[in-house]
DNA sequence: TCCTCTATGTTAACAATGTTTACACGATTG
DNA sequence: CAATCGTGTAAACATTGTTAACATAGAGGA
């Protein structure tokens, strides 16, 4: 490790840290002390780079939500391929679906963080954003006829409202990975899928 | 007001005070340096009846969730008079939906607070408590045969996921209230009623 | 080459947080 | 009436975020 006076890059490392520190400790372990020590650097370094710790949490919030983003990204790319594109978009919707709650359940710190309510306001959007992605799913399954037109405006927030409350549930009653949360988040997304009458491909099972 | 030197019931008044303080201020708003000053005692009086101010929080946090508690369930007294109990329950339990985000959107500091993630358990429960509420709820429709057999073990998750899901959206966005976020509750609820295959009573018109 | 300026770091102090310790009051009870 | 215990206060403490004054390194112009 070089010991120079000046870091060159402190602001990226801070923000990267403390995400790192997030993962460990949870949001309520972000603090400028802690994050300064880790990185190797005074607490009032802070100040050249932010304005405020506010702006801080803000940075590693968004940071938070760009791994949500790339995880749940990651996750779909895994399955395009399918012989009929129309079950393929719809796979796919399910797919983001549920890698947002595995993140939620594997990562619960940094998913809490990622939607933590901060006083500050960022300059730059997320990218990429969890938000542009259901819609960019939402759209292809429009674009394929499943989802129908008197439903168009309201999917992306009857999905996301599902999916983000059972996560926030999941995550805020510390619930562990068992097999009944699996068919719980399932049990959800199948519930989405009605709500939004995209036509069944797996019929359930009973 | 009486200058005593003993207070009196001092832990309930914390708890009132300490809501009222939320009210205003958010959940971090709620200090102890604010909350004792407010009361008219000196911080370290708190000790005497909490062991941490972390129990506190979780005290008001479970004063939060008592009062959304009962605005739900006002609001769905206010409807029992129907000819059809069918149609009754199933109206009942929209009107619970819409309680829970009315509150969420009308007080959203005390929603917060509700669901703040507090390091402190609390001995008792809470009472009324809204997943209780919802629960008896989705039994009335279960015990009218709306409710379909292979639904009833995830209908309180589906239910509740979706509706939360939204208020902490609205919420954290600080949306305003607008005819808007109506047609989304409307919308959301309704996509409810679908993920539970409740029968329609109330066609949509477009 | 040297000088200056600017960017970026440090150190020491500050107010405001939660918390503890020692002490004071006062009501209950034997 | 006196002892005891519950409940308050006052003063200090460590830890928060933040600021002000100072230090250092590197860039660019004379």
């Amino acid at each position: 490790m070089v010991d120079r006076y000046h870091h060159g890059s402190l602001r990226p490392t801070l923000i990267e840290q403390g995400l790192e520190l997030v993962i460990e400790s949870g949001p309520s372990g972000l603090t400028v002390r802690e994050l300064t020590a880790r990185v190797g650097v005074s607490p009032s370094a802070i100040y050249r780079h932010f304005p405020d710790f506010e702006h801080v949490k803000s940075a590693v919030a968004q940071a938070s939500r760009q791994a949500l983003g790339t995880w749940m990204i990651e996750a779909a790319d895994g399955i395009q391929a399918d012989e009929d594109p129309r079950r393929a978009a719809q796979l796919r919707f399910r797919t983001l679906g549920e890698a947002y709650l595995t993140f939620a359940l594997n990562e619960p710190n940094v998913f809490s963080m990622a939607f933590h309510q901060t006083e500050a306001t960022l300059a730059q959007p997320d990218d990429p954003d969890p938000w542009g992605v259901l819609l960019g799913s939402l759209e292809d399954l429009a674009s394929d006829g499943q989802l129908p037109e008197h439903l168009l405006a309201d999917a992306p927030m009857i999905a996301w409202s599902s999916v983000h409350g059972l996560a926030t549930i999941l995550v805020s009653t510390r619930t562990p990975v068992t097999i009944e949360t699996q068919t719980t988040i399932t049990a959800v997304i199948d519930g989405v899928g009605r709500a939004l009458e995209l036509p069944v491909w797996d019929p359930v099972d009973d």
